[in-house]
DNA sequence: CAGTGGTCTAGACCACAGC
DNA sequence: CTGTGGTCTAGACCACTGG
């Protein structure tokens, strides 16, 4: 638990020291990025690892390489937020594992009519809330409060949440036998209620972004829900879409 | 123009030839690709090459490459012209489509810091900027609080948009010739600003979903940029996943 | 244990941008 | 012309999975 048992990967460091460097203005918006091959001098890693470092950089709209021309730098974010691209389900993978939940308490409820709207189950059925942060690894403030419904039959799963970095969707999959069908994500803006923001510290009736996912099976069943608020300043969602070039010649 | 000029890649080429033999059934769904060692070696190319073209592969969730164990076929797509899409990406355009931008006022702008790292442009560049409501056909209320920022090339644009549905997106493509090769958005949780309040008849401080949309080529220059304050009651967004196959999985 | 994908190195040549 | 990112090779070691 303290110490990482897997040590992060060069390419990942690097990535992280550009964030910095790019939010602290070392390279502004608008420059270059030293080539390639100067950042692998001066970082000490090979180009191939300069470039894994640069192309999630890429990926999120941060920089853009131009061949002939050099990296450029597009946008100084505050690397506060943690920025997450949530395109396709693969994306929402990604993230549900760099990210960890911290829960705080467990209560099993029966579905009042909010919650049986939100989760689209009978009322009166029973569940079993979790309630949690959720953190990006690395981090040490939380990046969302978070409220996790789950079928009783599947609560296991909250004992293996504990220190674990493993997602609720990969729990279902691999301890429960649960093939996750559909993802139904819904984002709406939300002010940051009193208690959520007082455990968040942050303001209270702050601009917050309210996440919510459900995990259905191939039968439309819903197997779990998760509703995250996500304070403004820690969270961005990117989302960029692309002209494939597979076959698409043209 | 007309031809490639430049010979396709190695790994486009492979690429291909895996979609090809995953969608004949040479490679079924739920199968393991061979390793990928074998296929260097099939095919004639170093393993970066493989690596390098089932990375797309990964992406738009074809396959999935687990450590330990092999790289498990997931669906037999036919590849989209829009990769990592899935719906979403015809989702966008089906919404900018069936939405309508009132153009309320148009000034010609100098980057200054803030605009040039929102729209990744060096500092001092010139821009036109709109500011604009943004209308959901058959409804009288805005949707959102809009400010579109254009090459000043482009900006001719601005006068089609009078009184038209089509998209800023559309008519790059169609009036300028520019292809669009990527749709980066950005979601963030936002407070609406007092004169977009007032603009849009809510309340001021009230809560807001801030999406950022840019427009870029393929050589990663933005084209233009849109900007929009969406007021939380009047608007949502769904996003739904689904697994092409099931029993993939595992 | 052997085999997988994940990471990494140290080279190399190419097409293209800008001078 | 030089320098850039894009592609590519031929190796290597690692963590993890499964038998």
């Amino acid at each position: 638990m303290t110490g990482k048992t897997t040590r992060e990967p060069r390419y990942a460091w690097l990535r992280e020291c550009l964030v910095k460097d790019i939010a602290s203005g070392k390279y502004p918006v608008g420059s270059l990025l030293p080539p390639e091959f100067q950042l692998a001098e001066t970082y000490g890693v090979s180009r191939h690892t300069v470039r894994e470092a640069t192309r999630k950089l890429a990926d999120i709209g941060l920089i853009s390489r131009r061949p002939g021309i050099g990296t450029v730098v597009c946008a100084a974010r505050d690397p506060n937020p943690y920025v997450a691209g949530l395109g396709t389900a693969k994306d929402l993978f990604d993230y549900t594992n760099a990210t960890r939940l911290e829960v705080l308490a467990r209560r099993e409820v029966a579905a009042d009519a909010a919650l049986s709207g939100l989760i689209g189950c009978p009322p009166g059925e029973a569940w079993v809330e979790l309630t949690a942060f959720r953190h990006a690894t690395g981090q040490v403030a939380p990046i969302s409060f978070t409220k996790v419904y789950l079928r009783p039959e599947f609560a296991a799963i909250e004992e293996r949440l504990r220190g674990n970095h493993i997602s609720i969707y990969a729990m279902l999959e691999r301890f429960h036998g649960q093939t996750i069908h559909t993802v139904r994500q819904e984002i709406e803006a939300a002010l940051m209620p009193a208690q959520a923001a007082r455990l968040l510290g942050v303001g209270a009736r702050s601009a917050a972004l309210l996440m919510r996912r459900a995990y259905l099976d191939a039968s439309g069943r819903v197997l779990g829900v998760s509703d995250n608020l996500y304070p403004s300043e820690r969270f961005r969602l990117v989302t960029s879409w692309s002209r494939g070039d597979a076959g698409a010649a043209d």
